[in-house]
DNA sequence: AGTTGGTTTAACCAAGTGGTTAAATATAAT
DNA sequence: ATTATATTTAACCACTTGGTTAAACCAACT
């Protein structure tokens, strides 16, 4: 019973994908993941054992999608203000159409904390690497006296927070899906740009 | 049947709140809320009659208390770059000590969007008139180009992020609590900087 | 003491919940 | 056709959920 040339299993991940993004995983019913798969409820069982199970499924795939990215830009050889200026267009337009993967994420490190540090470690992610390399680019390079994790925070809560604000923007501000596309097409220059524009003024404040 | 100074009602707010902020609309348990507050569970109906009633009265006091000091400080007299080292190290502060508001806020955007726009017109909460206040200072001002509503979205993304983040930090970064503390301390002095820093830059690259 | 009003409780219910099981079906190999 | 294997299903279960009900409690007033 093939549908196109996705297996039924990958099929079921794809609903659960749906469901617990959009729901969470309090919120999220093993029958709608079923419902939305076109199969019985059983058959998920059958394919990931318990709901923990799927859960951890789904959040390895959400996660590994924006960490491969973000390790990817930042090892590489540019320097760090192009990693910057790319790092930011790149992850508006990813996320922009994958909205609800950071609250995704955030929720799952409130309420699953151990598997989340399971799943880490099994992964052997560690993140002390990127931020050396961090450090050391914007010593050594900008010479900045700028707080790295500050800078590396700032870059992350100006990419994403926009993102997770998304239904604050529309249901408070009122804005449109047209609008609210067209605010995120600016973001890719506009954030880049607030950003190399506060350094600049880190390099006249230190240059003392 | 008094505790102290505060009434069985109140208690059952507090303790719905402790449980909500936690665990989320779904993940929130009415028999949970009842034993926090040390009461039966169907006293907390015979308050609030149902666990949306209750839940909205949990929203609602969290939304005014974000949004009573936003606007209390945006609308003073003071200049622009006061608001912002002002408001910024107020909402750092307070947030890191409320650090669930935030995303139980926009989470409760998410699930319950009609209950949020109910809400939001019973109290005619209208941001336009905040938004052209600042529009109006950023240009007759500060004479920047840079698009008040992004500016504004920066502010608040470098100001709630970080405290949205908080798990992503502890758990990812491997951060103690005492080094979260101190992080949010900095965060104070930090964000006004790296905000007024960008403000900057845009007089020089827009004064030509 | 009796009445009244708000407050508090135990016991209960229908409707789901995640999860199990054993049987049915399709697919392919012998 | 028969067997073996993987896939799919309906029926079921123990348990929890939000919500109801009717009775008990308790202070204040008559």
């Amino acid at each position: 019973m093939e549908n196109s040339t996705s297996t039924t299993e990958e099929r079921i991940l794809e609903a659960a994908k749906k469901v617990f993004h959009c729901k969470g995983f309090d919120g999220a019913r093993m029958q709608e993941i079923a419902d939305e798969a076109g199969v019985n409820k059983s058959l998920v069982h059958y394919y990931y054992r318990n709901k923990d199970n799927i859960f951890q499924a789904v959040f390895e795939d959400a996660f590994s999608k924006l960490i491969t990215k973000l390790n990817e830009i930042f090892y590489s050889d540019l320097d760090f203000k192009s990693k910057i200026t790319i790092f930011v267009s790149y992850y508006v337009s990813f996320l922009s159409e994958n909205s609800y993967i950071p609250l995704f994420i955030l929720n799952g490190l409130y309420e699953k904390p151990d598997m989340i540090k399971a799943m880490l470690k099994k992964k052997n992610f560690a993140p002390e690497k990127l931020m050396e390399q961090i450090r050391k680019q914007v010593k050594e390079e900008l010479h900045l006296e700028i707080d790295p994790f500050h800078l590396y925070i700032n870059i992350l809560a100006l990419s994403i927070f926009p993102v997770i604000a998304k239904p604050l923007i529309q249901t408070i501000f009122g804005y449109s899906n047209d609008q609210l596309k067209q605010f995120n097409e600016e973001r890719k220059t506009v954030v880049p740009d607030f950003i190399l524009n506060a350094l600049k003024g880190y390099e006249n404040e230190h240059r003392n």
